[in-house]
DNA sequence: ATGGCCGCGCGTCGCGGA
């Protein structure tokens, strides 16, 4: 038996709207014999109490959540069968958790961070973030995601000096790349393609992070976000700004990511596609020769 | 083709999203 985890991050658009869809993903996952372990979810766009905690224990999952009204609110759920001996119950599940960014005074909710203690594999620091989208480079909410991006930077450079085995991941609303936009030249000016943004990104890896996606051969023009509008999905018209930062430790432990476009396709979908990352245990070798040299 | 789509709270339109 060859002990791997799966993690995930999705944005939903709604929890209330999506959990079936969320629901119906994760069965197609366990029945592919590619169960989900973590997954982190964003714009929740409900409060905490609202959010359908019984329906996705009822799946297998408990829930860490961090909501707020209308707008933002990010969750990590755990599937309790991996979970370690000693952290088999909801109280449990979620050890040394964090709400927000601590001394960044903000009424948005967007992150969470939290330590998962699992059956077969050491303890996993995971932190989940909806990242500001900036709205426009000469908004008041611009400046808003530079301040932080900022916090969040010093906030992840405090949490990988104690803790090794850290996934930074969610919806970074930034396109590294111009390769992770459909069509750059369009977007010039714009946020989630600026200088600024970008600059924030990569200042995240050079604290010791990597972009777990690029660690493998990829299709080119993969996206995990589509407009709505325009038909964006069916033009491939997307952006690659949902994204899985693994820190150095984990770097020889991943074995595969991918974007799952499936539940895209779907009635009434969330504009995101949710981006999956598998770990294999590091003692075996035979899952690192994917890796690219 | 630059506008179209969504979800929310509220109230049948405005805001925010990316």
């Amino acid at each position: 038996m060859n002990p791997s985890l799966r993690i995930c991050t999705w944005n939903v658009n709604s929890i209330k709207v999506r959990i079936t869809h969320l629901l119906k993903w994760l069965e197609i996952q366990a029945k592919a014999n590619t169960p989900i372990d973590v997954i982190c979810l964003q714009e929740l766009k409900l409060t905490s109490d609202k959010f359908p905690l019984k329906e996705i224990e009822q799946a297998g999952y408990y829930s860490l959540v961090l909501g707020q009204k209308t707008y933002n609110g990010v969750a990590i759920l755990v599937r309790k069968s991996m979970l370690s001996s000693l952290t088999q119950d909801p109280e449990t599940a979620f050890l040394q958790t964090l709400e927000n960014i601590p001394g960044f005074e903000d009424e948005q909710q967007r992150v969470l961070t939290t330590t998962l203690h699992f059956n077969k594999t050491k303890p996993l620091r995971i932190v989940c973030g909806y990242f500001p989208n900036g709205q426009a480079l000469d908004s008041d909410k611009f400046v808003y995601k530079l301040a932080w991006l900022n916090a969040l930077h010093q906030f992840i450079q405090k949490e990988l000096a104690q803790h090794e085995r850290l996934i930074l991941l969610g919806d970074f609303n930034i396109a590294p790349k111009d390769e992770d936009v459909y069509d750059p030249m369009k977007w010039i000016g714009q946020n989630l393609v600026s200088p600024e943004e970008r600059s924030a990104f990569f200042n995240l890896l050079s604290l010791g992070l990597h972009d777990s996606f690029l660690l493998f051969e990829q299709a080119p023009k993969s996206f995990s976000w589509w407009d709505y509008r325009m038909m964006g999905f069916r033009r491939n018209a997307g952006m690659r700004i949902d994204h899985i930062l693994v820190s150095q430790a984990l770097l020889s432990s991943c074995s595969h990511c991918e974007i799952d476009k499936t539940p895209r396709a779907w009635e009434q979908p969330s504009d995101h596609a949710p981006v999956i990352l598998t770990l294999t245990n590091q003692d075996n070798k035979a899952d690192a020769i994917n890796i690219k040299s």
